[in-house]
DNA sequence: CCTCATAGTGAGGTAACCTCAGCAATCCGG
DNA sequence: CCGGATTGCTGAGGTTACCTCACTATGAGG
């Protein structure tokens, strides 16, 4: 079985890209879930915030704490959605943009850190493999 | 940069990979932290809480808690560590070892479903590396 | 225009952590 | 061998990132 150390090396390397990659985020000041909104709004330009919610995969309303929070630090607002009244389109602002490109790039950085242990074509074996098996799932 | 690539693909593999063995556990009624405790517990045979929480990495006033639940169940008990009267040692039942196998059985098994995705070769080259990226790290 | 579905949010809950304070028991320097 | 510092656990209370449920306002179809 091969299998159960494929899943603990799995966790382990989890845990410690994690702990990396969080690290330099600390002084940021940008909560992990904020995080990851600002960085799903910076890909898609702005959102619904159901679509946001969606692409989260996080519940509607927690999608709608995320946004209060971002909306307080001014990293983005909340617009009405011109073709339905109901709806709200979450938009980030300048701030939000550039704390968005902050964000990534200390999170690059700290994974490049980390992933130096392998060399570059290592590297990209371990890509097409991660890649083929989010590929098969879905 | 295949850098950030290779960050995305770590983190949807791992969301995937949650999510699969979490579903598998549902059905046994053990909370994920009290899985990652019943399989240090089984590991280490018996563990003085302290040690318990070092080893899981979490505040020793939290293994309080998880040990709680485990023992609710009836999974452990908690023995006057003989060496210090202050410590107390937390050791497994008979069916906390029952419980722990099972939980072991099953994530191992949906673990395997979700590495079918790559062939055996693959899945040795993907441990290799993985194992190469904790290696560096500690 | 009446019903039904959908978008967002208030209220309130949960799991898994945390810190801080306190109580016992142990260890140690004088 | 005694008093002060340290260690091991736990009560109290807080945080984060989620959740469900119920509600309001709006939109869409017969």
């Amino acid at each position: 079985m091969a299998d159960d150390n494929l899943l603990d090396a799995f966790w382990a390397v989890s845990r410690q890209l994690r702990k990396a990659t969080r690290q330099g985020m600390d002084p940021l000041g940008v909560a992990p879930s904020q995080a990851r909104a600002l960085r799903m709004l910076r890909h898609h330009g702005s959102l619904r915030l159901g679509e946001l919610s969606e692409r989260l995969r996080i519940a509607p309303r927690s999608a709608t704490e995320i946004v209060d929070g971002l909306q307080e630090r001014g990293w983005c607002v909340r617009e009405p959605d011109p073709t339905d009244r109901r709806a709200t389109v979450v938009v980030l602002t300048e701030a939000g943009q550039d704390i968005g490109r902050t964000i990534r790039k200390v999170q690059v950085k700290h994974a490049e850190e980390y992933f130096a242990a392998l060399s570059a074509a290592e590297r990209s074996e371990l890509s097409a493999l991660l890649g083929k098996l989010t590929a098969a799932e879905g």
